[in-house]
RNA sequence: GGCCUUGUCGUCCAACGGACAAGACAUCGGGUUUUCAACCCGGAAACCGGGGUUCAACUCCCCGCAAGGCUACCA
């Protein structure tokens, strides 16, 4: 542990939409090594599909990794030495190395248009060839020369020019040596002028000193093409870590369409707490840090952190033990930590919750009432649902239909009781111990009724349903009126 | 179709030639209890199939089968 480099690694997303989860997944195991080794975790927005940007789908990337405790260290956002980390950014960059490839022989123009390549690959698909790709038509043709061939387009491309003894093995940090496909002649600049992802990819991981490079399964197949770019570059390629693909239940890979949680925003919108989703992302496809629990912090999972470790299988993203890491979390924080994180929840994510009461009479109740319900919720949206009861004036409160229909024979010979036992209570003896001790010989003793009996009615009364956080608790922060009130409704 | 990757309880994940195949979540049963939770105790639940190699295979090899990925001027 004394010679450690120091690790760059760099989490690359597109901004197509709402940020993915396997953006947060990989920028765990980024954040992990980075960390380990003393070096820099780096955000580079990929943006050279001009045609699937979606506006403000950058920023909500931001927000999210932030969100999660995953910031980067250099980002378009809060910049660094290598800037402009933005690839839209960076064509001039490019330019420079298509056109040194160019003129060592190893890419070429192709003015093939759109409808001639979809041609072609649909007579070798009929054809049932085992060789698909680029035929080479445009390859050692002036752009005069093609231009008397069918299927011209103007604007010509640039094609990577695939050798016959091209490498395709490669050393992968999680699955040691990996046999990857034989790549195509595979476009490298646009006719837009951007460079494909295996251009820019390359050319970027090198300037910007990236060291390791964490992916997807998915693009194992076009590592050979990357490494063909270093080489003929003359650089070093990084080490390489392909993180396994996330799966739908379906065992699919993971899509926003199948599965909500594919959404990285949607955990925020649930009510999951960060460093919940962020322990349950430390245990897929990676062991647990602590033999007797599976509750670990992201400091744990990081001074353990070894590539060996991770696994080749995808697993499915499965929320069930999220949940469960949930309210484990929620269980664990402080009451008035647990207060301030349902407040700012509700605020941003339920914005109805704040119109229908005022916001001091919303919070003073919610913190009266964290010890009743923190062992109850899994999220936090299901805090204020809770309460609603102890949010509404006696005469506004509802009695669901089933609680009612549940209420014993002998209801008003309770409410009675319990009435009359209470109102003696002083005010000052209004407490849920004084006033469970009070029911207890006014109606359970007094009535001799067993206690789940004796405070069925009394719970309808003043929760209005047959399940609810705790009596006597709920009854101390509606003070003695407005309980009383409720009981009178029963009577 | 071709190439690549993968295959342990429902799900996550251990076991890396030598245990009755461990644990967690979920599930089921019991206890506790003012309801519901929380908590405690217990149960059921897995090595894809077939061949090898070996004294010995979940572990190594081969063949099947299955799943997934890639096969774009998307990443």
């Amino acid at each position: 542990m004394n010679d450690v480099i120091p690790q760059r690694t760099r989490v690359a997303p597109s901004p197509t939409g709402d940020p993915h989860v396997g953006t947060a997944y990989q920028a765990l195991f980024d954040v992990a090594y980075a960390r380990q080794t003393g070096g820099q975790f780096v955000l580079r927005i990929e943006d050279t599909d001009q045609n699937r940007l979606v506006e403000g789908s950058e920023q909500q990337i931001y927000d999210s990794l932030a969100w999660l405790g995953l910031a980067p260290d250099e980002s378009p956002q809060v910049g660094g030495d290598f800037a402009p980390y933005r690839q839209s950014e960076r064509l001039d960059t490019y330019r420079p190395f298509v056109d040194q490839l160019i003129a060592d022989g190893h890419a070429y123009y192709c003015w093939c248009s759109s409808e001639r390549l979809k041609e072609l690959r649909a007579a070798q698909e009929a054809s049932k060839t085992p060789d698909t790709g680029y035929d080479r038509l445009c390859l050692g043709l002036t752009r005069d020369e093609r231009a008397k061939l069918p299927g011209f387009s103007e604007t010509p491309v640039v094609r990577m020019l695939v050798p016959d003894d091209v490498s395709l093995t490669f050393d992968d940090l999680i699955r040691g040596e990996v046999n990857a496909p034989r790549p195509d002649d595979q476009v490298i600049l646009k006719a837009d002028g951007f460079p494909t992802y295996h251009m820019a990819v390359v050319v970027d991981d090198h300037l910007m000193g990236i060291t390791t490079v964490v992916r997807g399964e998915e693009w194992i197949s076009s590592t050979p093409k990357h490494l063909l770019l270093y080489k003929w570059l003359g650089w070093s390629a990084p080490a390489f870590a392909h993180m396994p693909l996330l799966r739908n239940a379906d065992h699919s890979k993971i899509s926003k369409r199948k599965n909500p949680a594919a959404r990285l925003m949607w955990f925020r919108e649930q009510g999951y707490l960060p460093e919940a989703l962020l322990n349950f992302l430390a245990l897929l496809g990676y062991p647990p840090v602590h033999d007797d629990s599976e509750v670990e912090t992201l400091t744990d999972f990081t001074a353990t952190f070894d590539w060996t470790k991770v696994s080749t299988v995808g697993p499915v993203f499965d929320t069930g033990k999220l949940d469960w890491l949930n309210a484990t979390y929620i269980r664990n924080l402080p009451d008035d930590e647990l207060a301030d994180r349902i407040i700012e929840f509700v605020y941003e994510c339920v914005p109805s919750t704040a119109e229908n009461h005022t916001q001091t009479q919303f919070e003073t109740v919610l913190r009266a009432a964290i010890p009743i319900i923190r062992e109850r919720i899994t999220l936090l949206k299901d805090a204020a649902p809770m309460i609603d009861y102890l949010l509404v004036p006696a005469a506004d409160l509802t009695i669901d239909d089933d609680a009612r229909d549940a209420l014993p024979e002998n209801t008003p010979e309770i409410i009675a009781a319990a009435t009359t036992a209470l109102a003696a209570l002083g005010d000052a003896d209004w407490r849920a111990d004084a006033i469970q001790a009070t029911l207890r010989t006014s109606v359970v003793e007094g009535l001799a009724l067993k206690p789940k009996v004796a405070f069925n009615p009394v719970r309808t009364a003043i929760a209005g349903r047959k399940v609810s956080p705790p009596l006597f608790e709920s009854m101390e922060i509606l003070g003695k009126g407005e309980s009383l009130a409720r009981l009178a409704r029963l009577a």
